[in-house]
DNA sequence: CTGAAAGCGCTTACAG
DNA sequence: CTGAAAGCGCTTACAG
């Protein structure tokens, strides 16, 4: 029962329903002017010969694909357990639907090959754009990715000479001096700061937020309080000890780059009897599914990723529909929300310095 | 100077090099015998002109896209924030750039939608295959879905009556009874079961081991016991409440189909002074990022989702390229993570019936 | 409104 | 080893 189709075309159709090709393409491709007898017949012949055009050979001819290309490090296991990869996916996902396309996501087996594989989907012309997430962008591959003149936007910061790209990024430099501020008006003066990969821009933005928030509030930074968790459980956690060799002069706060390693960092403190928020405030950032039913329920700056996604696939698909370059840059504000790894550093032990 | 490049495409290569069009095709497919000095040629040509073979047009020609489908249901949030869909995309992932494929992801607005976007992407050849992950086939659609003849292979076990499609699960109804017999062991009699959506067949096939787990032991089950929170964290919390109206009946051990869930019980535990596991054991499913993180760190049944989704995806592209249909069936077995949210009960108070 | 033709950019038997 | 031709399955000006 269950017979199995064999394929059919356009010219199958046409002699069944004794029309030229041309004028099923025209049925199918819905623009034309089709008087309703003939189109009815074509339908017919169609639905008998369970017709659909072919999808490849009609983007030959229009030139489009109705795809998107993305490129995702699948050699990166933490890349799967971050919140960042599903967001991205969501955003993408939501606007490429209700506008009618879908994704072509290609692996990469790292940084280096993350670009080669972008490009090649470029050239190709696999897709009829691509977003681009990496945070490692320098100069010349931005301009090699540019120069295949097939619509292009970055999530994520581009290197000054490429100020012109189409790109959507959180402020993830400002946030955080806002989150430092918020630790300060909160009696806390010793405060760490555990980015993740130090060669990230994201990570480095933070970093410069952290000094800004530091400096606005006349506080002095010792080096010791800077550490570099790669965004790991284990990175958080190793960091304990390292930001608290001297403990006299140890952050009573810590601002993390990612939930994993703010749960790395509770851990550390657990162990040491230090107890959060009554003697160490902690505030993550991602605010990933888990940080509302850690204990204490972690502290985290949210970061629409979803939305920035959503962003990037907008811009990209404005472009690739009017046949212009994508144009605008747009940053998303992140939100801290208030949990209870934070508390007001008791005003007995503030050490103003 | 960042010129971009006009596109070339092989008569413009073959033009420069002199030599006919089908010559340069053949230096780009790899396949054919050319002369090193023509190869050159050719090679240097295509670099002038910055020429990239078209991938559509080449899929066209060879009727192979190098792409495998997939549909995600994009309109769910907790789609995105389980550890199912990253597990997913990164084996898909894994596999398929090992053996150079990409995937074509498209997302659907529900369970209906799933197997309408699935086979049109099917339908019009805009991929070699797909993998169909929806825990809802019925007959009807897994039918219409082989119809199509474009190799198809499922994640999940198939309706009966398609027993022969190639399929890969993990070993839902068994692993289920195991957890079950592991609490049993440890002296629990009153076990109730959290199930997720009670419509989908995951949820039904761990049901049937739960009941299978407690009629090996002997014991008796309350429908009071049964509750599903559809996979959310608020579902399990609620789940505490129903199931213990009546506290001297209640169940000592819980066992959810997700960690979410789990997360949901422990909470509702503890705000009615419920102590895991002190008095009252927990075993949540998936082992995600945040069980070994939780208090108590959370005993979970992790399923081998990225290992499923490889063999689901290499069995599908040994099908696309040997032009047979898939074949085979495969189940990855659970693993029960020990961690302390399980406690033997308490010989004294263990209510043997 | 419909037909006939040329074209999208490759590949691949078929000759030689 | 290389060329010339036909074909993959659509689309779309151009006529009428």
């Amino acid at each position: 029962m269950s017979s199995s189709f064999s394929v059919s075309t356009i010219r199958d159709v046409a002699a069944q329903a004794e029309v030229h090709p041309s004028t099923v393409s025209r049925v199918f491709s819905g623009n034309a002017q089709i008087s309703e007898t003939t189109r009815q017949r074509v339908l017919e012949a169609a639905r008998d010969l369970n017709f659909q055009p072919n999808a490849i050979a009609r983007s030959l001819s229009v030139r489009r694909t109705k795809t998107i290309g993305v490129i995702v490090p699948h050699v990166y296991d933490g890349y799967f357990t971050d919140s960042f990869f599903p967001q991205l996916m969501a955003g993408l996902l939501e606007v490429s639907y209700a506008r009618g396309y879908r994704l072509l996501v290609g692996g990469c087996n790292g940084y280096q090959d993350e670009h080669v594989q972008a490009l090649d989907i470029l050239a190709t012309r696999q897709a009829d754009g691509i977003v681009v997430t990496s945070s490692r962008l320098d100069v010349d591959t931005v301009g090699e990715l540019r120069r295949q003149n097939t619509p292009l936007v970055l999530i994520g910061h581009p290197p000054a000479q490429h100020a012109d790209v189409a790109w959507v990024d959180a402020d993830n430099r400002s946030a955080t001096c806002q989150v430092i501020d918020y630790l300060v008006g909160r009696g806390h003066r010793r405060i760490a700061y555990v980015g993740g990969d130090p060669d990230s821009s994201v990570v480095k933005e933070r970093l410069e937020g952290y000094r800004e928030g530091m400096a606005a509030a006349g506080l002095a930074v010792s080096e010791a309080w800077i550490d570099y968790g790669y965004f790991a459980e284990d990175g958080g956690y190793q960091a304990v000890e390292r930001t608290r060799r001297d403990e006299a002069n140890a952050p009573t706060a810590y601002y993390a780059a990612n939930d994993l390693m703010a749960i790395g960092l509770l851990r550390g403190l657990r162990e040491r009897g230090i107890d959060v928020p009554g003697q160490v405030s902690v505030v993550g950032t991602n605010d990933s599914p888990e940080a509302a039913h850690l204990l204490p329920p972690l502290s985290s700056l949210r970061v629409p990723y979803r939305a920035i996604a959503a962003t990037a696939a907008t811009l990209l698909i404005d472009a690739i529909e009017s046949g212009e370059q994508p144009q605008g840059q747009r940053v998303w504000a992140s939100c801290l929300i208030e949990r209870e790894s934070v508390q007001s550093f008791p005003d007995g032990f503030s050490p103003k310095n």
